[in-house]
DNA sequence: TCCATTTCTTAATACACCTTAAGATTACTG
DNA sequence: CAGTAATCTTAAGGTGTATTAAGAAATGGA
């Protein structure tokens, strides 16, 4: 199954589309390959795209004051990766996105995605959906991340997450979970 | 200026409407009154409404397991404030809405919402915006919280809500700090 | 296959923030 | 205006997580 079909499969998850339709989505959309490494959107770049994993791993992160890095989210196949706040209020992006595989990833312009939603407007539904999706992970995340001890994260990630632990370093799990390395090791080597 | 105006003035910073369709807007809200410490939503409950803040001051919080309360959010006069999760989603709230002072809201429910956007299509753009920024938000408020110190986090939130600083009891901005009462009177003893 | 790089672990020490408990203020309510 | 409730402060001692430094293990490139 190629790229563009893994998109469709995936939009049809949520919405129906005839063959026509499908087709002009399928035009909107190009395909990037992407080294394992390689950065797709650099922090200071407005994000214009909106960006479907088909294949690989990403993950976004930003860099605070003293260069370290903070993982804010991975993303593997039928995952959707971007600086959602960039991309919503074209304003510069404060994360970067980055391959950590071999990577394709099937993107729309804003404004070919503005037009879309004129000719298909199923789609409209289906990013709407999307949006209100991020806003609830993010707060899941947020709140959870104030009230629950780094232990509990842990568990919860590796349980809510299996298929991701297993392909990137721990380190950037330990990032993700807004923890050192060093006490990530150490938790592993307790609950074990 | 009533509850009405204030919340056609609020829309009108960001959309524009005819006579004809602010009072179709008008409408489409009913006004609420709350006295002190009443609860406007109940977790466990599916929050039907947007709520705009018309006079007066709310927070959002939520109980974790051991019956502890956390803030995630305060509004005052012209904010809007929801758990806005549960809303989207149609599933039960996890957070608390309730009054800190004798507050004034303007609800509308979904159901009218959605067949005002059908109405007067530029309310559709302002609560996109809305969502967009509620996202914006609360993602800047999750890197925020962990990356940076509690001292850092309260510098950050006595500068950019002074007004809310004067107005709610500083247990309160602790648990939405992420902090102890305590921890928050021993900071605000070493800033002065 | 070997070397260089990346990633993971261990352990000692340090600090940010919590817990508990008590008392001091301040704000409501009758 | 007093009494009660709500809020804020202080202080001692504890815990979770960070820092630093070093070495071990795994991975990737030549």
């Amino acid at each position: 199954m190629d790229a563009k079909d893994k998109l469709l499969s995936h939009l049809k998850e949520t919405i129906k589309l005839t063959h026509e339709e499908e087709s002009i989505v399928c035009d909107s959309y190009s395909e990037i390959h992407l080294k394992k490494k390689e950065v797709l959107l650099f922090a200071g770049e407005v994000s214009n795209h909106m960006r479907f994993i088909a294949k690989g791993c990403l993950r976004a992160y930003y860099m605070d004051e003293e260069a370290k890095e903070h993982v804010v989210q991975f993303g593997i196949e039928g995952w959707w990766v971007n600086d959602l706040y960039s991309y919503l209020t074209c304003t510069p992006a404060k994360q970067f996105v980055q391959a950590l595989e071999q990577t394709t990833v099937l993107q729309i312009h804003r404004d070919t995605l503005n037009e879309l939603y004129q000719k298909v407007p199923a789609v409209e539904r289906f990013y709407r959906l999307k949006f209100e999706k991020a806003y609830v992970a993010l707060q899941d995340r947020t709140i959870n991340s104030m009230s629950k001890s780094a232990e509990e994260r842990y568990l919860e990630f590796r349980s809510k997450y299996r298929s991701i632990e297993q392909r990137v370093p721990q380190y950037m799990i330990a990032s993700y979970l807004g923890i050192t390395p060093e006490f990530l090791s150490a938790l592993r080597k307790k609950i074990k």
